[in-house]
DNA sequence: ATTGAGCTTCCAGTAGCTGGAACCCCTATA
DNA sequence: TATAGGGGTTCCAGCTACTGGAAGCTCAAT
């Protein structure tokens, strides 16, 4: 199969794939005309790595569940560390972005949004701790 | 007052105040030896944009947010559709990350985390929507 | 005089792509 | 058969917001 089918049906750009070859995560074929030539492998590859993506994990991260994901010796205990930690980072990013939110959504409340210069957003963002 | 101090005060790595020169944040005066002089305009300046930075605004945003933090025939109403802009995005951002979460608390939990090689997070991951 | 801290510039690298240029390949149609 | 189009390829550059490191200058203290 060739890159754009491959793109249609993972929902990855090409340019993706491409880099996704360039940095190793997969190795497609080669047809004569230099063309890549994706094998259902690559496929299910590639699907994979588009749904831990999508689910936050770094390309290191993919990069190793790809590994435990095509050895059969692996223990769930390996995977699952990978997916905790990851959580983890969630978690600690969710709290950081609700913090924010709370701050931002006080200041934009407090802010009338007229014409006049004087703006608690700004007198906020100016509170000097230095 | 020179950039170790600076940064010091303002709790900003003096390669972050360095590059905020680069782009234009802030144009320090400089000694005859060359070094950056700071004065206390540039040490608002930098403590606004951190403040900023830590809400999760980006560079661009700290630029006209600046811009309009010295502009006294400024309206708040320019701020806040900044601020609401970018509320906007974090509120979207929560919402992804959310669900991020629950779905991956609820593979983590699925996953007995033992030696055993079947691990419910890789056969999700592995789920084929090709 | 020399050490060590602090300052400078510049270059390169980080993550994860994305855009664009220049060029090759294959098929279909006038 | 010429040509147009829609594939494909490579490589280079750029994005965000820094960060690390090397080479070299300056300054204060011993």
């Amino acid at each position: 199969m060739n890159i754009k089918d491959v793109s249609a049906r993972t929902n990855l750009p090409a340019k993706t794939i491409r880099y996704y070859e360039d940095i190793g995560l997969i190795t497609p074929a080669r047809s004569e005309n230099g063309y890549r030539r994706f094998s259902e492998n690559d496929l299910h590859k590639l699907a994979f790595v588009g749904r831990a993506r999508h689910l936050g994990f770094s390309i290191e991260d993919c990069r190793n569940l790809l590994a435990l994901w095509g050895d059969d010796g692996r223990s769930s205990a390996d995977v699952r560390a990978i997916a905790q930690s990851h959580l983890h980072q969630i978690e600690a990013k969710l709290r950081e972005l609700s913090e924010m939110r709370d701050t931002l959504a006080r200041l934009v409340q407090c802010c009338a949004g007229d014409s006049r210069p004087d703006c608690p957003i700004l007198e906020d963002l100016a509170k000097t701790h230095i």
